[in-house]
DNA sequence: AATGAATGAGCGTTCATTCAT
DNA sequence: AATGAATGAACGCTCATTCAT
């Protein structure tokens, strides 16, 4: 309703990109809104003008970054998939193909929870739903894959899907810092003997990892 | 009465214990050394005296906060144990109780990792070797657990040492998270939900969720 | 009406003759940036963007002092003179005028030698250097009018040159002092006397003042 | 009349003669209390105690290194003198050895003069007095050695005395430069070539420097 | 008398934010 | 709309001075 500004999509783009690649790179603090500027090729009044503030920058870089995962995300990939392996297989070749893609948005979601402390309570409480509402959706997009397994006495798809939440999570990490560490690295390929330990483990805690 | 010594130890206490407290809450650039002269109740100028700069006090935060859990830990709680769920189920029944006594201390170190980047090259070195000891330390007590075990074909000790390190570290960020948001648990009893529900899943990856 | 300047001349000129001056009463340290942005009537912040740091803006103000003299400076007051006694007394009216005209500057210039130990090395350098230029010039003025004295036997333009030297610099720093003393002093006109006498003194030099 | 504190006469010697050397190193400004105590080995406290405050300290250094040489000095090296540039001559090379042998003092006293804008008012004046005071002596010395001189029409004693006042001074500074630069010279034989030429200089300066 | 731990005003410098153009 | 010069609060740190012991 309310008439927007008139706003120059190509600068408020060249912006957020800035500021999503260098809060990534440096985190909240270190990183100045004069470099962001700079970066963007606009002047740093402007940066102010359609942003408000430092903090509201960094929140519309979160939402951009996030933005961006969710616009291009294909759910066929959970989707397509055989078994429960397969799914979550795919699932992470494919994002380590969007860290490959977006390297600076995926670190910045990254890094985003740990710099919510540094931001004040009101910014904390939307990043919190941010991440909830990507946790939601991974959940909605595995639980028909795991309803149709056949649990032991005792275990729960509930159960299943927070264990593999655990693991995953630290495998991602595991895969961007290697990726931090080889910069070499541009093609899938190259990353698909990490995929496959991930897979072993997977298929292991599935059918146990202990004789008996 | 008290004899003024050259490093007051109260003094030098306060001051760590502000400077644990804060910067954990708060991180290291958003922490100002005036806030933990104040918290401190010494001078500003007795902060620097005492530890040079404020990255040498961030550093001797840190120390003090892994030598706080060094010196009580008792090894004999992963010693003592009939198998490996029992083992991690006692130790991180231990890790919670340490949190709920030194939830400052804790929470430092758990975000230090985070503001390595933050910080000056130097100080990131001594972080990173500070929790290549840590975890060296704990793949050195649960190796011969592990070792007893009959794996399954395909299966290795590393390979199930590394899913139980993703779930733990889940596990106690998921308990943080918790204790965090419901400050008036004081006792490790009132966690003992959580804890059997972990002991549950570790049950499960040993033997596996899937039937058949 | 004035379009905004990436360098406002204007500022900056304000600046230089606030630290030009204030650096030549009170000497480096004692004179505080601060102190230049509130005599120049800008803020803090700017005399940091203009000058980047405290000693920069000293060697700015040195620089700045220099060149006023080296501009102005009118090489035929050497030149055109008719013997050596009446260069001298050419040169020193000649300096007496700069320093009614630029009493600051001369203050600074005459000062900054003393305060180089007081600066960081980098700065004493370039001092250094400003310094031996200065005294290369005044000798190459010189050398060709000496040259054409008829000197007694083990007398050398040399000497006479380094003779001549000490006595103008301490003339020099007499008449800055008598200056300082007496404020009401504004033409050369007033100065009248004591560049007579200087005159008087060197002529006795040359011809000596000994009987027999 | 007022009863003197009681002060260890050994402790206040140590004070002043760090005091004395470390001015005459840093300038007045970047000497610190600190380091003077602790170079007299004794504390901080003391220094305060015994001399008020720094300026006043900085003023007991001056006082006491005008003392040391007014005490030591030897006013018949001035008065045995066949004629003036003997006189002269003599009281430079005494002078020197009094450099080499009390550098500090030595240097404190040269560089007093210049940091005289960086004491308060109050100071400056007594710098002032100690420095007129020291200079009416010397012409005091030097007055009827000058007596006995035949002057050339137009010349007058207190010319010359002033002229031989400039070259000695400004030879002063360069002897100081020199030993400055050349730390092994312990010897006053070693100056002698620097004396001689001095000597000449001023002969020449009696009897002039250009024929006819 | 003597100490040196403790203080805090004040320094140089940075950088988010404002505003004249 | 867009700029970037200008601001000034706030930081880390120093050091003359004080005062409990």
């Amino acid at each position: 309703m309310t008439k927007r500004l008139p706003e120059d999509p190509a600068k408020k783009a060249r912006m957020l990109t800035a500021a999503i690649q260098l809060f990534a790179e440096q985190g909240y603090e270190p990183t100045h809104v004069d470099q962001i500027a700079q970066q963007a090729a606009v002047s740093k009044g402007l940066v102010f003008k359609y942003f408000t503030n430092k903090e509201q920058l960094y929140l519309a870089a979160l939402t951009a970054a996030n933005q961006q995962f969710m616009t291009v995300i294909d759910r066929t990939v959970w989707q397509n998939s055989a078994d429960l392996s397969a799914m979550i297989i795919n699932a992470t070749r494919y994002k380590i193909q969007l860290q490959l893609q977006f390297p600076a948005e995926f670190n910045l979601l990254m890094t985003a929870f740990v710099h919510q402390q540094q931001l004040p309570a009101s910014s904390q409480a939307y990043v919190q739903k941010m991440f909830v509402a990507n946790h939601d959706l991974t959940s909605e997009l595995m639980t028909p894959v795991v309803a149709l397994l056949q649990f032991k006495p005792g275990a729960t798809a509930a159960d299943l899907l927070e264990v593999i939440g655990y693991i995953t999570n630290g495998y991602i990490h595991k895969i961007q810092r290697y990726l931090a560490a080889h910069p070499e690295i541009t093609k899938i390929e190259q990353m698909e003997p990490l995929i496959q330990d991930l897979a072993t483990k997977l298929k292991l805690v599935e059918s146990g990892f202990i004789q008996g």
